[in-house]
DNA sequence: AGAATAATGATAATCATTCTCAAAGATAAG
DNA sequence: CTTATCTTTGAGAATGATTATCATTATTCT
C-alpha cells in the first residue's frame, strides 16, 4: 500500500517535531494510529502498519509506541484481559465504556465527574496526576 | 506462626460455606487477606500465608485467589505497574487513590460519581456491569 | 560520498499468570 | 480406624505481554 504524500510529509513533519530519524516505519505506524478511530492493540496496530511498512517488526511497534506515548502523542488503555490497545492523543481528555461482550469501546466524558475527582482528592491531600475510568457494560436488551 | 483457635474456626465455617476442602493453605490465605487492610500482591501474600501455612506455593496462591475471586469474598485490583492486588470484599464499594511516589493505596467512594456512571451508561444503552475508577495523585506539597 | 549516530529486526530475557501432572491430603463409606 | 474416591497441592513447564540485547542497516551531518 502507499501512502498519500500529503499525509505523509504530514507524519514526517509531526516527527521533525519530536525530534526523532524519519523512518519508514515510524511514518507507517503513525499514520495507522492518527487514522484509526477505534482503540487498536499492538498486533493489530503491526497489522495495519504492514501495509505501509512490511518489514516493520513487533519490537519495533513497542519502541515505537513508547516513544510516541513519552512524547504524549499517544495514550495506551489497559482494559481488563488481553494487552494494552492504543489511540491518537485527543485535544480533550476522555474515558471509557468497554462493552464486556464484544469487546467494543465507546467514549465519555463528564466534566463533573472530573471536577468531583479533583475535589476528592484535594480534601485527602492529593493532586491527581492521571486517573482511569472505566465503565465495563452490556447493551441494555431492549 | 499459630492461629487463633476462634478465628481458624471462622475461616473454617466460611470455606465450609463455599463447599471446598479445607485445607492449611486455604485458612492461612483468607485468614491473611481478612486481616489486611492494606492491597497486598500475590507475593506479599504468599509470604505472609506462609507464617501460618509455611509450605504453601505460588501455585496455589493464584488458583486459591481465583476461586476466592469467583465466589465474591475478594477484590482483585489492577493498578498500573507490578500485578494485581487484592484485598477482602466489603460490604459497599470504593474506588482508589494510588500515590504515585509511594505507592499506597487509599479509599474513597462518592454516591455522585456512582449515579452519574449509570446515568452516562443509561444514556448511552448500556447497563453497568462493573467500573474500575483510579485516581494516580501525588501528596500536595504544603 | 563518508563518518558518525540512531533505529531496526531477530531473538533472548523478564514478569505475571496459568497449566500439567504425579504425589499428598481431605472426605465419605464401611 | 481403614479404605476407596475424589480434590488439592507443589514444582516446574508453558503462555502471553512486554522489554532488553546486539549485530546489521538506515538516517543524518559534514
Ligand atoms: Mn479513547
Ligand atoms: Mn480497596
Ligand atoms: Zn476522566
Ligand atoms: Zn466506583
Amino acid at each position: 500500500m502507499e501512502l498519500g504524500s500529503n499525509r505523509k510529509s504530514r507524519m514526517i513533519s509531526l516527527l521533525r517535531n519530536a525530534n526523532v530519524r524519519i523512518t519508514d516505519q515510524r511514518i507507517a505506524l503513525l499514520s495507522v494510529i492518527s487514522e484509526a478511530n477505534d482503540h487498536p492493540d499492538v498486533l493489530e496496530l503491526q497489522k495495519r502498519a504492514k501495509k505501509i511498512c512490511p518489514s516493520i517488526s513487533l519490537a519495533t511497534v513497542y519502541r515505537t509506541l513508547l516513544s510516541f506515548l513519552e512524547s504524549g502523542v499517544v495514550h495506551r488503555n489497559s482494559f481488563e484481559g488481553g494487552g494494552a490497545r492504543y489511540e491518537m492523543a485527543k485535544e480533550e481528555h476522555h474515558d471509557h465504556i468497554i462493552d464486556v461482550d464484544t469487546g467494543e469501546v465507546v467514549e465519555f466524558n463528564s466534566d463533573i465527574i472530573e471536577n468531583l475527582q479533583f475535589e476528592i482528592a484535594s480534601k485527602m491531600g492529593y493532586d491527581v496526576i492521571h486517573h482511569r475510568l472505566d465503565l465495563y457494560c452490556r447493551k441494555v436488551s431492549k
